[in-house]
DNA sequence: TGCACCACTTACCGATCGGTAGGTGTTTGA
DNA sequence: TCAAACACCTACCGATCGGTAAGTGGTGCA
């Protein structure tokens, strides 16, 4: 079922976008990964925007999937954020590329909202913004807010995403190693601590 | 002075970097921002890539700078902090750009640290890291806890600084205009209740 | 047996990419 | 006065971009 040629065409796109951004990959080289021609991608996916499109529209269902999670929706909001904030934390070595593409796409969101009909994280931050504002102290949070504090997580989870060789390169080698394993209950207790202190009025 | 040519590129091509990344531009187009041709930009800069460059260490100076400013060096180094991300809130319509471009290095960073030999934001981040170290309950956090900091700080400026259209996109047009003037001080407590709450050893 | 469908190929296309070569006209300084 | 330096130009280059056209071989089904 997942190794498909299509699934795994998706695989390696969401890997290459993330890295690399948009602009940054060839659908050409996306297809060299699997070994096969760019025209067999196109057979696939129509265009390379449509690729794209549905990378992200994958990354999208997994955390509406998530919402709507029964056991999920009966946990405190919190404990729902941290669960659902988890699903970005780089587990395995090539499982960093959610966080990174989510997060090229909210600084591409500018030019996608102007130039393209395609903007496809609205269903994911409205997710977010309303779990955020289930929580007790931010119910009466604008949206932005709400957002803005999403946005925070982002960027710390983001930090733990960059791959191994960054960290190697900018910092020491055994800072790197440190918090990778650690960084799970880290999340959690940041997001505490944040969701602990909501914006005044 | 200002008005250059030169000074005109860097200008434009820190803009349009910010907005489109670098794979996202061509220098023809940053080029006719200016109404002159793509070989008049490679007469001043050599490359793309050195343009490139020469735009991030614009940025990187300009926060060494403000770093060695004596007045904030007396400052507490909560305060220091406050002003120095403060940098980075957009204060005109065209002054999104540096916040947005840096997190698009951070995304980067990667495939930078792995290829070429310019990584441009090191002594950025080391600047910061530096700073939030000097905070009371931060000495004995290490570089990577200090850089996450900083990173949620980044993700939360970042999102203000996505520009007009898109939160119009987004959002109501309402709450769009509501938070803009009143960030700043919004920013401060932010980094406040951030820094009060300092990683467990 | 035959035919539609599927996954994929080679062979192209025009456009655009970053960059080079070789100018032209103006400014400047000895 | 004259030549060097400067700022910019037109005219290219090979490479690569996303995408189209027209197949090819295999599989399943009537």
């Amino acid at each position: 079922m997942s190794d498909t040629t299509r699934e795994r065409l998706l695989v390696a796109a969401r890997g290459l976008f993330a890295e690399r951004g948009f602009d940054g990959v060839s659908i050409a080289l996306i297809a060299s990964e699997l070994g096969i021609t760019k025209q067999a991608l196109l057979h696939h996916f129509g265009s390379k925007e449509k690729l794209y499109g549905e990378v992200l529209k994958r990354i999208s269902d997994e955390f509406a999937e998530l919402r709507a999670d029964r056991v999920m929706a009966e946990w405190q909001p919190v404990r729902a954020l941290q669960s659902y904030f988890a699903k970005l934390i780089p587990t395995g070595p090539d499982q960093t590329q959610s966080c990174r593409l989510l997060m090229r796409e909210l600084l591409d969101n500018h030019r996608r909202a102007e130039t393209a009909q395609n903007w496809y994280l609205s269903d994911f931050l409205e997710g977010l913004i309303a779990m955020v504002q289930r929580v007790p102290g931010w119910e009466s949070a604008t949206r932005m807010q709400a957002l803005a504090f999403a946005y925070q997580i982002f960027g710390s989870i983001n930090y733990f995403a960059v791959s191994g060789p960054t960290r190697l390169a900018i910092l020491g080698k055994g800072e790197a190693a440190e918090l990778n394993a650690a960084f799970g209950p880290q999340l959690d207790t940041l997001i505490e601590t944040g969701l602990a202190n909501p914006p005044a009025q």
